[in-house]
DNA sequence: CGTGCCAGGTGCCGT
DNA sequence: ACGGCACTTGGCACG
C-alpha cells in the first residue's frame, strides 16, 4: 500500500506543484493559516484563523476550525487551481451549478498530507425505509385487516411511503417518520390525502411513527388524520 | 505559536497516551485502516477501509472516506476514550442525548498529527435573515402602502418572517424563502394564516423569494394567497 | 429541554 | 436538469 507523504511547512511553489501533481488522485490536507472567501449562493469571510484544510479525490473542499461537525466553509464537487502571490498562497475552489467560488488564502507555510483515503462498505439499519418495510409487510401494525396496495408511491405532490386497503375497501396513506414527526410530516400527509380526494378517491391518512409533537397531533385531529405509534428496535 | 506534531505509524500504546494527553486540547488527526460501527437513533456498520479520522478540542468526532462532502461517521460533543487491544485499537465516542455511540476500530499504526486550531470571526450575506431585513425595512416591494408590524414573531406554529399592515387596515404575513419557495414554504404559510384566522383576524398571506416552484405556485393560488419575486443582490 | 426552522444544507432518487 | 424529501441531518433561537 502507498504510505502517506507528511510534509512539514511546505514551500508554496513546492505546494503549488503538489495541488497540481495529486489533485483529483490523492486527498490532501493541509493545516494552515488562512482567510476563507465564498461568493455564491450567498456570499461569506472568514477571518484569518489556523484551520484545516481538506481536498478529497473527487475535488471536495473541506475547510474546518477547532469546533463543531460542519465545515466553516466547503465545495462539493470542486475544480480546485492555485495561485502564489506575493503575500499568501492562493487556492481557489470553483464549481459550475450553482455557480460558487471558495477562495483560500494561505498566510504561513502549511503542514501538509498527502494519503489515499479509501471507501469501505456501509450499511445502516433504523432509517425510515426500514419503517416504511416493516409497514408494508406488516400492515395490520396499521389497522387490523389491511393490506398492502403500495410502497413508496410517487404523486405529483411528493412520494407516498405506503398505501394500504382496509378490510372496508377504503384505502390508508400512511406518511412514516423514524424520529419525532412534526408539523411538516403532518402538512406532507395532508398533502397527499387531498391529492386523492380530489381525484375522487375515499381515503384515510394516518402518521406512523415512535412520538409525535403536540402541535402536530393536534393538527392531525384537526384534519381527521390517524396517529399509530410505532417503533421498531 | 504551538507547532504542530507530526507522527508517523504511532504504536497504539502511544496513541493511547496521546489522546489521553489532547483530547479536548488540541485537534488530533489521524489516517488509519478501520472499522467503525454506530448505535444510537440508528445503527450502521462501516467496513474496513482507508480513513481520516478527527477529535477535535470540542470532542467532535469526524471519520471520512476520500469522497464526498458528508463524513461516513461522526459525533457531535462526545467524550471519547480509547483501549488497546490484542488485534485493533478501539476508540469509543459517547454522546448522552441522544444516547449514541460511535466505535472505531482501529487495525493498523495510524499517522497521527496533533495541532491547535483556531476559529476566526464569521461573516455571511444572502442568508434568509437578510431578505427579512429587507422586507421589514421596505414594506412596498410586498405591497405599495403597507407598513411594518412586526419581524420574525413567534406564534405556536412557527415563527412568523414579517407581519405588514396594507393601507386598508388588512394584516399581511409574509413568508420568505432565501432561494427557490417549495411546498414546505407555502404550507408555513397556511399555517400561519390559518393561526390568525382562528383568532378571528383577518389576514392575506404571500410568499417572497427569488423564484417558486410550480407546484408549490399552485398550492399558493389554490389557497388564495400571494407571490412577490423578490432579490436582493 | 422540547418544538420549530434555517442551511451556501448534502445526498438520493424520481420524472 | 428540476423537484420533492430523508438525514444519526447540525445548529440556533425561543417557548
Amino acid at each position: 500500500m502507498l504510505e502517506d507523504v507528511v510534509l512539514s511547512r511546505v514551500d508554496w511553489l513546492v505546494l503549488q506543484d503538489i495541488i497540481r501533481k495529486y489533485f483529483r488522485v490523492s486527498t490532501i490536507v493541509m493545516f494552515c493559516q488562512c482567510e476563507v472567501f465564498y461568493e455564491g449562493r450567498a456570499s461569506s469571510r472568514a477571518s484569518e484563523a489556523r484551520r484545516l484544510v481538506i481536498i478529497k479525490e473527487d475535488g471536495t473542499l473541506l475547510i474546518h476550525e477547532g469546533v463543531g461537525v460542519e465545515p466553516v466553509n466547503w465545495q462539493p464537487n470542486a475544480l480546485i487551481t492555485s495561485k502564489v502571490g506575493e503575500n499568501h498562497f492562493e487556492l481557489v475552489a470553483v464549481r459550475s451549478r450553482p455557480k460558487e467560488v471558495v477562495k483560500v488564502f494561505i498566510k504561513d507555510k502549511p503542514d501538509v498530507i498527502i494519503c489515499k483515503l479509501g471507501s469501505g462498505k456501509f450499511s445502516i439499519r433504523g432509517t425510515e425505509e426500514d419503517l416504511i418495510n416493516y409497514v408494508a409487510q406488516n400492515p395490520s401494525v396499521i389497522e387490523e385487516g389491511a393490506k398492502l396496495v403500495a410502497r413508496e408511491f410517487a404523486t405529483p405532490h411528493g412520494r407516498v411511503d405506503v398505501i394500504l386497503r382496509s378490510s372496508n375497501d377504503e384505502l390508508i396513506i400512511v406518511e412514516c417518520k423514524r424520529g419525532v414527526a412534526d408539523l411538516d410530516a403532518v402538512h406532507q400527509l395532508i398533502r397527499y390525502v387531498e391529492y386523492y380526494r380530489e381525484l375522487g378517491i375515499k381515503v384515510r391518512g394516518v402518521i406512523a411513527s415512535p412520538s409525535i409533537t403536540p402541535q402536530a397531533l393536534k393538527l392531525l385531529q384537526k384534519n381527521s388524520l390517524g396517529y399509530v405509534k410505532l417503533q421498531i428496535t
